[in-house]
DNA sequence: CAACCGACCGACTGATCGGTCGGTGCCCAC
DNA sequence: GTGGGCACCGACCGATCAGTCGGTCGGTTG
């Protein structure tokens, strides 16, 4: 009768190998097959606990989407100033990087990938942390923190800026790990830059 | 007897339909046969001009390398100054991106793709233009005009700062054009904050 | 006119894909 | 002990993939 809040020991290995094989090869990329056999199953297996491959990568895409929203809620928590609020948005996806490097890459492949992307699993499973996002901008607008603009392309900008230089340096220079301990931080500092009035440093 | 310099326009009509066509969906998420009726041509038509899918894509690449390496010499000429110069590398992706935007997305398709990089594609294609870049920036970092560090690691963050601003905006924000007129060019200033200290703006 | 060649096609092959089917072992309730 | 349900497997199916084969067509050359 133990406590069955937590999913099978089956499920999360399936959605901890397939985030890093959807992240390493992108959803066309990647078989089921090959997921199936990393996690210690046979094809039906794997179709046992998710009803075919669409809904695997969407529960891929969910877990990663809630932990995000998760993280941002405990972030934002007693923090005031839209600065410093932004910042804080920014840090947790820099903490993701450093603890989950895998989700962040699967996030920009999503984004990246045009081809059926709606029937497939589309921003929506992502759609709270972005939500979040754009609402901390807007109060940022309104206090005249965050420059003028569509809210969700300036999330658009601020999260990007800060994704790619994570991963972009990661992938392009072959390092995984960010170069130095302050580097993350500098990173935050510039993707703000241009676009929050930061009050103070 | 006409000049057989340029391209057999049906190899011109394959690179720019396979160029759309990766750019979309990856190299995994694209098949040959689609590029192939994008081209007006069969199957084996295709193939008659390219030996593999996997050329076909190395062609493409090489394609856009070529251009950008192209670009930026040409854009490089005459100036002088490490910020002015690394200000023109950067002005080169966003022209290219605002006459080609799907090389740009191609480009960070590769770059995001870790599944077989080496026997497919793999930088080499591009490696003209990261080299240059590469060069403008340690020439910077010896007049002290661009901050110390690992210069491919830098140039991935300016290039991959700058991208992801311009796709990632397009792309979140189902926008496929510059929101506004000097919205690239303050794209450009973000992406050099923090990493060059330019005298003057 | 004949020989040739590059461009291209219809039809096919072997492999791999996502997904289905019938069955098997196992734990738990009764 | 027995019935039922969950987790999973081996075998298989249709579809799609990259790539091959033999042949066709139009133009050029001699």
């Amino acid at each position: 009768m133990s406590s069955t809040a937590e999913p099978a020991p089956s499920v999360a290995r399936i959605l901890a190998e397939a985030e890093a094989r959807f992240a390493a090869g992108g959803y066309a990329g990647t078989s089921l097959s090959s997921v199936a056999r990393a996690a210690g199953l046979g094809n039906p297996g794997l179709l046992h606990h998710f009803p075919s491959k669409a809904a695997l990568y969407r529960a891929v895409l969910e877990s990663v989407g809630a932990d995000l929203d998760r993280r941002m809620a405990e972030a934002l928590e007693g923090v005031d100033g839209a600065a410093d609020r932004v910042r804080a948005l920014l840090g947790v996806l820099v903490a993701v990087w450093e603890e989950r490097p895998a989700a962040l890459r699967l996030v920009m492949h999503e984004l990246l990938d045009d081809s059926g992307r709606i029937e497939r699993a589309s921003v929506l499973p992502l759609g709270g942390a972005v939500r979040r996002a754009v609402e901390v901008v807007e109060a940022g607008q309104r206090a005249g923190t965050v420059i003028e603009g569509d809210p969700l392309a300036i999330v658009a900008r601020l999260h990007g800026t800060l994704l790619y230089g994570l991963v972009g340096t990661a992938v392009l220079g072959r390092v995984h790990a960010p170069p130095a301990p302050g580097w993350a931080g500098r990173l935050v500092e510039e993707a703000m830059a241009g676009v929050v009035m930061a009050p103070s440093g």
